[in-house]
RNA sequence: GCGGAUAUGGUGAAGUGGUUAUCACCUGAGGUUUCCAACCUCAUGUCGUGGGUUCGAUUCCCGCUAUCCGCACCA
């Protein structure tokens, strides 16, 4: 029932008019003939993304141990390599020479190679020719030279010729890991804590649909917990066991069905294979709920196997029920060590790493056997460095003397006054490790999509139209009042002025006045945008300093004078 | 990228090989109006883009761009 208004065609066609109309949303570059898949926020839009944004920021911020960092879009082509996104965002694409159809090469080869996913080029035309892979389309056998389709948009920092490779990022999470050692400096090496970042992200998508669902730049938000694998964290998952989520575990696997379980009993079952990204899921659940969306259209998907990113080792994709149908909103990942380990590998950087300290101090005794400098420097010069090496890898001291050892042909004489027996005495206070990630991230302008399709409401009238209207919540409500004189006269309009003033000088609260046309219309108007209160000053206004004060999902009118409104007004949120 | 459909004020639509392109809503100004899209007068604003055919193209043809639907692709 309630799936089928939301997910009604006209319905959201009709959305888009209004949101184009009223300055939510619009193509970009319209007089240009627009761009698929670029997207302009106006006035109204602008203000609403803000407080969406504003709104995931404080409800992760709050948590204490989460703070926000902010990294470049341009990203240079060793970071991407590392981060496995060259190569998983660059598939190649065999195009039939007879129909022109075109299909990812490595899926033609499915079943036919056992990693077709790792070819490259030529490799993958081979195949296709060994294989005889008929085109799905025709039935025929003639393939074009495999081209690889690059999702990134590329670029070079710095005059083409001479610059350096670079991308625009597809995801902000890079960033934050690399600012790994900062944070870690800031939360002064304590485990756990997080990062986030929202910003730009850009995939140039071959074909995007469906409006705001997939753009080729959009506005992303992540959050990177990182854990210490071996230290257990207790969340307390009871608090939230009055709310049940839906929940697709392994769709692949034997429990394909839709499940309603808490939170804790859902981890307590294994289903959600980590508490933390339980907690996560359910802190998203609630984040969701806050902005507007209706819970009773939220479900989470996990990922099955082949499905996962190359990264993540358990995956909950939360969805969100629209005219789109469910569309894939928020991915939360349990990431493990792969990103930071992936980066260390490849920069060379040895602090990506954190220091678990030891319950227990572990000391070891251990006799070694230590070259005494002024002996073999004299004597072996520059292969001095080669006696050293060797010395400080033996497990054992060497039963007799002289040593020889062979290295590179040259055999090395070692007597027994050349070095020294020494007793250490080694403490081992804790270990270096790479540490798990957990990661939520956020397509933002999806969920504005459905903010704003959840808050759509029709209700019909007693003739032919709708009344239109979106219920936004006051969180994320473009314009928090507006202030309407019953009639531009008599004082009524300097009033209204006035409050309007009043109410913008308070932090962070949004008011308009509006004047022009009947009462009920600009009622109409302002619930049109989801105004969430409506303050009308009147004649008796004027005489005894009372307005009366609209509520927009009610439609209910309740007379106050102008200071308890103010006082409404500071306290509002 | 392929196939199909579409593109007319801010929105939604009508229409035409020929003088000044139509309507509703919206918006603005004025009037009227004592609380839920009322009314009156006036005003602003449109044929996606490039080319072709033609004396003349918003209309016919072709390319491009965009949108929607299917295929493919994709977080």
């Amino acid at each position: 029932m309630l799936k089928q208004m939301i997910g009604d065609e006209s319905k959201s066609r009709r959305l888009m008019s209004l949101l184009k109309k009223r300055g939510f949303l619009q193509p970009a570059f319209e007089a240009y003939g627009g761009v698929a898949g670029l997207y302009d926020y106006g006035p109204l839009g602008g203000r609403l993304r803000r407080k969406v944004m504003q709104k995931w920021l404080d409800h992760w911020i709050s948590l204490g141990n989460i703070v926000e960092i902010d990294s470049p879009t341009i990203t240079p082509e060793e970071v991407l390599k590392a981060s496995g996104h060259i190569g998983a965002f660059n598939d190649y694409a065999s195009e039939c020479n007879s129909c022109n159809s075109i299909f990812r090469s490595d899926h033609l080869l499915e079943g036919f190679h056992p990693n077709p996913d790792s070819l490259e080029g030529d490799s993958l035309d081979k195949e296709l020719g060994v294989h005889k892979i008929t085109c799905p389309t025709c039935k025929k056998i003639d393939w074009l030279p495999a081209k690889p389709l690059n999702l990134m948009f590329s670029t070079t920092i710095g005059p083409s010729n001479i610059g350096r490779k670079a991308y625009m990022r597809p995801e902000t999470a890079q960033g934050m890991f690399l600012q790994f050692p900062s944070i870690y400096r800031h939360f002064r090496k304590k485990l756990p804590f997080g990062a986030v970042q929202m910003g730009k992200g850009y995939r140039n998508e071959i074909s995007p649909r469906q409006g705001m669902i997939r753009l080729r730049e959009f506005n992303m938000a992540e959050l990177e917990y990182f854990i210490d694998p071996l230290m257990k964290i207790e969340h307390d998952l009871g608090q939230w066991d009055s709310f049940k989520l839906k929940l697709i575990p392994d769709p692949e696997g034997n429990n394909s069905e839709e499940v309603l379980l808490t939170v804790s009993d859902a981890v307590e079952m294994g289903i959600i294979r980590h508490q933390t990204v339980g907690w996560f899921m359910i802190k998203t659940f609630e984040l969701m709920a806050e902005l507007g969306i209706n819970s009773e259209l939220i479900r989470f998907r996990q990922h099955e196997g082949d499905e996962m990113a190359h990264y993540a080792t358990d995956c909950w994709d939360l969805e969100i029920f629209g005219g789109y149908g469910w569309i894939e909103c928020v991915g939360i990942a349990y990431r493990g060590c792969y990103d930071l380990e992936a980066h260390q590998k490849s920069s060379n950087s040895n602090e990506l790493k954190a220091w678990r300290e030891f319950e227990e101090h572990i000391t070891v005794e251990k006799n070694i056997c230590s070259p005494i400098q002024s002996k073999i420097g004299p004597i072996f010069k520059d292969k001095c460095k080669i006696i050293t090496d060797y010395l400080e890898l033996l497990e054992e001291i060497p039963k007799e003397f002289p040593l020889k050892i062979l290295n590179d042909g040259i055999e090395y004489i070692i007597e027994e006054d050349m070095v020294e027996i020494k007793e250490m005495k080694i403490t081992q206070r804790g270990e270096w490790f790479t540490p798990h990630v957990i990661e939520p991230a956020f397509g933002i302008d999806r969920i504005i999509w459905h903010i704003l399709e959840h808050s759509h409401k029709e209700i019909p009238k007693k003739d032919d139209e709708n009344y239109t209207l979106l219920g936004l919540k006051t969180d994320v409500a473009p314009v928090d009042f507006t202030v309407y004189p019953l009639f531009e006269k008599d004082g009524m309009e300097i009033l209204s002025k006035k409050l309007v003033e009043k109410i913008m000088s308070m932090k962070g609260i949004n008011a308009n006045y509006d004047g022009s046309k009947s009462i009920g219309r600009r009622y109409a108007r302002g619930d049109e945008v989801g105004v969430p209160f409506a303050i009308t000053v009147d004649h008796q206004s004027l005489e005894d300093n009372t307005i009366t004060l609209r509520e927009r999902d009610t439609q209910t009118q309740k007379r106050m004078s102008i200071e308890d409104l103010l006082e409404f007004v500071s306290e509002y949120k």
